[in-house]
DNA sequence: AGCACGCCGACT
DNA sequence: GTCGGCGTGCTC
């Protein structure tokens, strides 16, 4: 079906005179598409979706993506494109179409989208590089000494890269140097283009034909003087004839040869050697096993969801943790996959471990394809590819995920639906991957099912609207009950301590309890580092970033102070710069310093930090979780990655460290962020016929989250959150517009805030600010935030954007205004 | 995102 | 006096 769609999109019949202009995505930030005209021996090729390379200002080539054809003129001259790279589309129609209203609603353009899309070696551009003009000989007594570098250089390597050059003249200003060779034609520029894609090569063994009977065999197995070279053959025709191919490693590997022993049949031409293209992506057998059975709380919502997907879209699972939601899914995808459908099934980034895709790989084997950050370029190209054609038929993913080439999508399943992480937030598309899902499902009437232990205030919203159909899933798998959970009050203890309480008395005991019991425990604090800063304990002077408005973190592993927003170190400063005093007194603690106290405190047990600093290795995440699992690890403190949805054995405490640092931010979700992270967590503690227990620090005992959450009652804190959402105008009940106002100047930022303010206020008079931001100033640019709140009533959204987006062209037509950044950001989170 | 053009400070 | 800094604008 959409094969024939392109086929439409081919003008080039319907024109004798064959004039034929495409509109091209490059993938830049630039706000327009470009019209291109297509020379007449191109034109047989041309369809939307494909790649088109094209010359883009002086000399940069692109790959862009054909949008549209069209057969009108446009008043100004165009260029004619060089080539088309594809021959059959990279993208269907719908991705266009996802495209376009992406770029619409998150107001940013097509380009951005299309960067963000396309996997990196699909989008191709030009490197400059210098080819060395042999007839110009070896004489360079003409040329100046930087000249002479680069011209020597060349002599040797004949072509040279831009960062080449660079590097030989030790300067970045390296335009004037090569327009001076140019002229004296030491050189010529080119612009290279050239696919990043590569196949993989492996090199295959196969038998001479010539040796291909049994007469032969036996004449040259008895006849050889070369005996380990027959043992080597013989062993090729036993794993050829049990598996149908053999690639030269396999066959080295299995037969203990040398390489030797394989070169010396080779040139006997006895087995030939062959290059074959294999796959990157190591495929599992097709098949699928589904053979649970769920219990009669899950088959009930089974069949719930099947009946709310005859007549709604979406539907959302709301299944406390450790209910079997992930069971549902998996039933809910065959279902899907036996119609012939594709399915995408969503994930946070995190949460994206070798756990669930184990998981998830025992039920659905090879018919499943991942992806998410740790693969590489090729591997992500061959996956594309492969959902393209639709030989895979489950994806499973991150955010991102949702840009694969689908072709005839069935289900998308959002897990975690409330995690924050689906927002992209820097750079644009500042997409939501869990709305953005079902404007996409919808493209396709595909239906889209999402769960969560503690869902979205607006998803919660929009299923008791009836929006979405809502399941709920009560009853904890295997009969596990949920935890008890019992709240420290930090203000008695910290009367004694002095200062912010860390491992509390009541804490401690409880961990000694655990361990004597041989559990394990996980310690939440969601703040990384040794101390979050630092003060002089003499005049009161706190360190600072030079480029951000915010205290350093003490780290004591690299024994340095890191800015958080800029990634800046700074040494730590034996004395205050102040007043010279070395009186630093450490304020607050981060995962490292509980990590600390946790050693001094429990010296025989296994202590391991999780949090970004500490799984920075490629695999470090997944090595800690098996660790964990393996009961190779008593305890495990970290940050919001300890938080996912993993299931562990032997966990029967979870302490929350502050949780008064979870709910004091100046953000209207707080109460939501600092529910979901609380109860999330909370369910990893307890299993099967064992009640855990959950402790949490805090000194706002009486806060209302606190309260619903020892209940487990996401209904209360719904019902408290949204009172608050609708007096005070806040989403579900409106809609939000974050405008970022950014610039190196703090006057010109705070001037182009209350210019852009005052106008907009006009129009919406929900406006909230302009206001600096908690932390005003991030990498040497001052910050200025406006907030929109769009009533869903209020006419068009389309057009509300369009209002705001006059008058920051109405801004920017100030020349003082000119350089500033505005960031629209479409539902900010 | 590049890249060229053009207008002001520190140097031979 | 020039070199070269980066602010500004354009790219079909």
């Amino acid at each position: 079906m959409i094969n024939e769609n392109f086929q439409e999109q081919n003008l080039f019949e319907k024109s004798e005179v064959a004039n034929l202009w495409i509109e091209v995505i490059l993938p830049l930030a630039i706000p327009k598409t470009y019209t291109y005209s297509v020379p007449s021996f191109l034109q047989k090729k041309i369809k939307t979706g494909c790649r088109a390379e094209v010359v883009f200002g002086k000399n940069k080539k692109y790959a862009g993506i054909i949008k549209s054809v069209g057969n009108l003129k446009p008043a100004y001259e165009t260029k004619d494109i060089l080539n088309i790279i594809d021959d059959e589309p990279i993208v269907y129609p719908q991705q266009l179409l996802l495209w376009k209203w992406i770029s619409d609603y998150y107001m940013c353009s097509e380009g951005e989208v299309m960067a963000a899309a396309l996997p990196t070696h699909l989008k191709l551009s030009s490197e400059t590089i210098l080819i060395y003009n042999e007839e110009y000989g070896d004489d360079f007594s003409q040329l100046d000494n930087e000249e002479y570098l680069v011209a020597e250089a060349l002599l040797i390597k004949k072509e040279l890269k831009l960062a080449e050059v660079q590097l030989v003249t030790d300067t970045i200003h390296v335009y004037p140097i090569i327009k001076r060779l140019i002229d004296k034609r030491v050189c010529f520029v080119w612009e290279a283009f050239n696919e990043k894609y590569k196949e993989k090569k492996e090199n295959y063994i196969v038998l001479n034909p010539d040796y291909d009977n049994d007469e032969k065999l036996s004449e040259l197995l008895n006849n050889s003087k070369a005996p380990k070279q027959m043992e080597l053959l013989l062993s090729f025709l036993h794993l050829i004839k049990t598996q149908g191919e053999v690639s030269q490693s396999e066959l080295l590997k299995k037969s203990g040869a040398s390489v030797a022993q394989l070169k010396g049949l080779a040139d006997k031409n006895i087995l030939l050697v062959e290059k074959r293209s294999v796959d990157r992506l190591k495929s599992l057998p097709k098949k699928s096993d589904i053979s649970f059975e769920l219990n009669e709380s899950q088959k009930k919502a089974l069949s719930e969801i099947d009946i709310a997907f005859n007549t709604k879209d979406v539907c959302l699972v709301h299944g406390i943790t450790s209910s079997g939601k992930t069971q549902l899914y998996i039933k809910q995808i065959e279902k899907f996959i036996n119609e012939g459908k594709q399915v995408l099934y969503l994930l946070p980034e995190i949460t994206l471990t070798a756990q669930i895709i184990r998981r998830l790989q025992i039920n659905f084997g090879g018919n499943i394809g991942i992806y998410h950050s740790k693969f590489n370029n090729n591997e992500r190209v061959e996956l594309w590819n492969k959902i393209k054609t639709g030989e895979l038929k489950i994806i499973l993913g991150a955010r991102s995920a949702l840009f694969l080439p689908f072709k005839s999508l069935g289900l998308i399943v959002i897990d975690e639906e409330h995690d924050p992480s689906f927002k992209q937030q820097e750079p644009a598309p500042r997409y939501n991957a869990r709305d953005t899902a079902i404007f996409y499902a919808s493209l396709f009437k595909a239906k889209v099912l999402m769960g969560s232990a503690t869902p979205s205030v607006e998803s919660y919203y929009n299923a008791l609207k009836n929006k979405y159909a809502l399941v709920n899933l009560d009853e904890r798998y295997g009969g596990i009950k949920l935890p008890e959970i019992k709240i420290i009050d930090t203000r008695t203890v910290a009367a004694a301590k002095k200062g912010k309480v860390m491992i509390s008395p009541q804490l401690k005991a409880a961990i000694e309890e655990a361990l004597a019991n041989d559990r394990q425990v996980i310690l939440f604090q969601n703040r990384r580092g040794y101390a979050p800063f630092l003060i002089c304990g003499t005049c009161g002077f706190i360190p600072r970033c030079e480029n951000c408005d915010v205290t350093l973190t003490l780290h004591k592993f690299s024994n340095k102070l890191h800015c958080h927003y800029c990634g800046n170190t700074y040494p730590k400063l034996p004395a205050c710069p102040a007043c010279g005093s070395v009186n630093w007194i450490e304020k607050n603690f981060g995962t490292e310093k509980i990590e600390e106290e946790l050693t001094e405190d429990f010296p025989n047990n296994r202590i391991a930090r999780m949090d970004v600093d500490a799984v920075k290795g490629k695999n470090a995440h997944d090595t800690l979780i098996k660790l964990f699992e393996q009961h190779r690890i008593d305890i495990l403190a970290g940050t919001q990655m300890v938080v996912k949805g993993l299931d562990f054995e032997k966990v029967s405490l979870v302490g929350i460290l502050d949780a008064d640092g979870l709910l004091s931010f100046a953000d209207f979700r707080v109460n939501e962020r600092a529910f979901q992270l609380m109860e999330q967590v909370s369910g990893r503690a307890g299993r099967k016929k064992e009640q855990g227990l959950v402790l949490i620090q805090a000194s706002k005992i009486n806060h209302p989250v606190l309260l619903f959450l020892q209940e487990h009652n996401y209904e209360k804190f719904y019902e408290n959150e949204i009172a608050m959402r609708k007096q005070f105008f806040y989403p579900p009940y409106s809609r939000l517009i974050k405008l970022t106002l950014k610039h190196k100047l703090k006057d010109t930022t705070h001037d182009a805030a209350d210019i852009l303010g005052n106008s907009l206020k006009k129009y919406f008079p929900g406006l909230v600010g302009p206001a600096a931001p908690v932390i005003n100033r991030v990498r040497s640019m001052y910050l200025m935030e406006i907030l929109i709140k769009l009533s869903k009533d209020a006419g068009h959204i389309q057009d509300q954007k369009k209002v705001i987006n006059n008058y920051i062209n109405l801004l920017k037509a100030d020349k003082r205004f000119r350089s500033v950044i505005i960031i629209p950001d479409v539902d900010p989170v």
